[in-house]
DNA sequence: CCGTAATGGACAG
DNA sequence: TGTCCCTTACGGT
């Protein structure tokens, strides 16, 4: 359950797992059996990230490294990306050790049907778990992707005109226009030209790729802006200041797979862990997905949100109820005092 | 066992 | 605005 961040994660890993090499592409569910076939057997050339989008481009073996064909990818709510490998040397930073997770899933080295782990050159790829749409297999890794949004190949002019429909990508290093300012201009110039709520622009991949309900929800509030007025009533700054934000907080994420937008000062360090609140109002226990479990140092996820699902809790800053309400169809949060 | 939420988006009207 | 799709994991029976 990604947002942009964790898409340009995915393409690194895609990268240092199978960059060059040639691939087995199946669908072991089925439902992607003729797209496997296009790309079974040639060679990974690319692997972008543009917001949520991810672009794995694929060459013949015999032909130049240009890709050809792209398999474009969108995770949608629930989509995931499982790796397994042999923990060769040539894998050991994607794969990692003990425990390192890529999108929803944890990595884990492959393991036999006894749980043994892999004899030497003798890799096999583990049996594909759950409704597996696409495996890709090289000599010493394997990634499976469930669930999905969107998965297809599409040519390099089809690839253009998906790129051309997304707005700037904070996590870009050029944020996806001629230059990052240029972007930023886009960004807030798109804003502005509509009297929807600033909230709900945010999550139009179309203002700005990449963003979720979490950077939507934390980025508003770090800007004391009310996700429910009107882009048009904006200050170009407030705008620039938000797509900066946004440019330190997601560029963050994806180098550390977490969304920590919370400074230190607001952290309530010595509070109990989330089991240890049982009978708290809703927000308190409900647990939030971060890649960070067990990670020393990292900041725990109950502690890693101004207002992302802490609705019925005290705002960090000021003490008042943290709000929540449905905005086309996605849930709010944000602090009415704090947030105007 | 079952209901539901989840960091998303396409499409119809 | 509403409906549908994709899949998994968790909590409450």
């Amino acid at each position: 359950m990604p947002e942009g961040h964790t898409v340009h994660r995915l393409a690194r890993t895609f990268d240092g797992l199978f960059a060059g090499r040639v691939l087995r592409v199946s669908s072991p569910q089925g439902r992607f059996a003729d797209g496997a076939a296009l790309l079974d057997g040639n060679v990974l050339a690319a692997a972008e990230a543009w917001g949520k989008q991810l672009f794995l481009g694929f060459a013949s073996p015999a032909g130049g490294p240009a890709p050809e064909r792209w398999l474009r990818v969108h995770l949608g709510l629930y989509g995931a990306w499982t790796f397994a490998g042999d923990g060769g040397a040539d894998v050991v930073h994607a794969i990692g050790a003990p425990r390192k997770r890529v999108g929803e899933r944890e990595t884990v080295p492959a393991e036999g049907p006894d749980g043994s782990t892999s004899v030497d050159g003798d890799w096999g790829p583990p049996e594909p778990r759950g409704a597996v749409r696409v495996r890709l297999l090289g000599a010493h890794a394997v990634a499976d992707l469930t669930g999905p949004t969107a998965c297809e190949v599409v040519t390099p002019e089809e690839k253009a005109g998906v790129e051309a429909r997304l707005g700037p990508d904070p996590i870009r290093p050029d944020g996806g226009r001629a230059s990052l300012d240029a972007a930023r201009e886009a960004f807030v110039a798109k804003v502005r030209r509509s009297r929807t709520a600033v909230g709900q622009q945010l999550m139009d991949q179309g203002v700005v790729a990449g963003v979720g309900n979490i950077y939507r929800a934390e980025v508003l509030f770090r800007a004391g802006v009310d996700p429910l007025r009107p882009g048009r009533d904006l200050a170009d700054a407030t705008l620039a200041a938000v797509w900066d934000d946004l440019v330190v907080l997601m560029r963050d994420g994806a180098a550390t797979g977490a969304i920590v937008t919370t400074r230190a000062e607001h952290r309530d360090a010595g509070l109990p862990d989330d089991g240890a609140d049982a009978g708290a109002p809703a927000g308190a226990r409900r647990r939030t997905r971060q890649n960070t479990d067990g990670v020393p140092g990292a900041v725990p996820h109950h502690e890693a949100f101004y207002v992302y699902h802490r609705d019925g809790l005290p705002c960090r800053v000021c003490g008042a109820p943290v709000l929540t309400k449905e905005l086309a169809g996605r849930n709010l949060f944000w602090c009415a005092t704090c947030q105007t």
